[in-house]
DNA sequence: CCATTTAGTTACGTATTAGTAACTTACTAT
DNA sequence: ATAGTAAGTTACTAATACGTAACTAAATGG
C-alpha cells in the first residue's frame, strides 16, 4: 500500500536482479528468502515467481551476469602485452571490479546452492572463474611446449591469490587496489626471494634461498 | 529400532563430531539439518541437542576443532629452517591436511552461519585462517623493519594460493601433494619470472620483464 | 535380582518459507 | 470514458526443520 506506482516488467526485472543481488551477497543463498528479496523490492512475493520462477531462477540470473562480467574484463586484461603486463593488468582488474562491484564478488564468493551446481564439485563460483583462467593458462603452456598438466596449478595459485587478498580487502579497505595489485604482482612475478624495493621478503633471516 | 546397542556418552559425542562434520561438508551450514545428522549417526535427533545444545552447538565444536588443529599444523611447520623452507613446509603441510581431511577443509571453505560469526565480515573460516597467519607476517615484518601495514597482504595472498590450488586438488587428486607443493612454492619463491627448470612461466610470450 | 542412573525414543508445537490460486488495481489505446 | 491488458496483491497450502516434553529401554552396582 505504500508505493502506489507500478513500474514496466524490464524495469521490475533489473531492480529485483539489483536487490536480489544484493541480498544473496549480505546472506549467501541458503539463508535468503524470496520474501525478503520481495520486501526490499517494496514488491509482493509472486512477483518474484512471475519474473524469475523462483528463487534459483533469480539466483542463476545474478550469477551469470556476473561470472560472465567478471570472467570478460579478466579476458580482456590478459588479451595482450608482455606477460607480465598481462598479469598486472588482470589483477588490477579483478581488484577494480571487486572495489566497484562488491556485492557480486560476495555472491560468488558465497556458497552456491548444492543441488543446482552445474560444473559439480565446487562450493563457491570463483572457483569456476579459476577453471576458465586455467583453460587460458593451459593453451599458452601447450603452444610453449611445456607440460599442461600443471598449468592449473599456476591458475588456481594466482586465481586464489588475488581472490583472498580481494576479499580480506574488501573488509578493511585500505590500503588503495592499485597499491595491493602492485605488491601481489610483485610477488607473483618476482617471488617472495627478490622483491623490489618497497615490496619486502616474507622472513627475518635472508641468508639461504 | 534397528541398532539396539548403546554406547557411552564420550563415544557417542565423538561419533556425532565426526559426523556432523561430514554432514558439514557435504551440504554446508546452511544446508544441513539436525535430522540428517541423526539420522546418519543411527540416532534421534534430540541427542544431538543434549550433546551439544543444537546446530550451532556441534558446528562450532566441529570448527574450533578444524581451526585448532590445522593453526597448529601450519604453526608449527613456520616455526623453523630459512625462510624458503618455512614456506615450503607451511604449503606441505596445508595440503598435506587437505588430503588427509578433506572434510574438514571442506568445512572451514564453506559459508560460516551468518549470525554467530566471530570475527565478523568475513564468510569462510579460512579468512580467518589467513588472519592469524597475518599475524605471524606482520611480526616478522616488523621485527625486520618493514612496513607492517603491507603484511596482510602477502598472507592472505600466500594462504590464498595454498587454498584454491588445495580445493582444485581435493577435487581432482593428481599429481601428487609433493609436486603441487613444490610448484607453488616455486611460483610464491621464485615468481614467474624466473621459475626453475621442471615450473615453466606463465605467458607466452618471454621477451620483456 | 531389583533399583537407580544414564542413553535413547516418540510425538509434538511453533516458525519459517517455497510456491500457487484467485482476485484487484493502475495504465493505455481507441 | 471505457474496455482490455499488464502489473500487483491477498490469502492460502504444503513442506521442512528447529527445538522440547514426556516417556522407555538398557546398563550398572548393591
Amino acid at each position: 500500500m505504500a508505493s502506489r506506482k507500478k513500474l514496466t516488467a524490464a524495469a521490475r526485472r533489473a531492480q529485483l536482479i539489483q536487490v536480489g543481488r544484493e541480498v544473496f551477497a549480505e546472506k549467501g543463498y541458503e539463508a535468503t528468502s524470496v520474501e525478503e528479496i520481495a520486501a526490499r523490492a517494496k514488491v509482493s512475493k509472486p512477483i518474484v515467481y512471475e519474473h524469475f520462477g523462483g528463487k534459483e531462477g533469480l539466483y542463476a540470473v545474478v550469477v551469470d551476469r556476473e561470472m560472465e562480467y567478471v570472467i570478460g574484463v579478466i579476458s580482456e586484461a590478459l588479451s595482450e602485452g608482455s606477460p607480465r603486463q598481462r598479469a598486472e593488468q588482470a589483477a588490477l582488474a579483478f581488484l577494480i571490479w571487486v572495489k566497484d562491484n562488491p556485492d557480486g564478488f560476495a555472491v560468488l564468493t558465497h556458497d552456491a546452492p548444492t543441488t543446482a551446481s552445474s560444473t559439480g564439485g565446487f562450493s563457491s563460483l570463483l572457483n569456476e572463474v579459476a577453471e576458465r583462467v586455467s583453460d587460458v593458462f593451459a593453451q599458452a603452456f601447450k603452444e610453449a611446449g611445456y607440460d599442461p598438466e600443471i598449468a592449473p596449478i599456476y591458475a588456481h595459485a594466482l586465481i586464489g591469490m588475488v581472490t583472498l587478498v580481494g576479499q580480506w580487502w574488501s573488509v578493511v579497505r585500505k590500503p588503495s587496489v592499485e597499491k595491493v595489485a602492485s605488491h601481489i604482482v610483485a610477488l607473483a612475478w618476482m617471488g617472495l626471494r627478490n622483491l623490489p624495493e618497497k615490496p619486502h621478503p616474507i622472513g627475518v633471516r635472508e641468508k639461504i634461498a
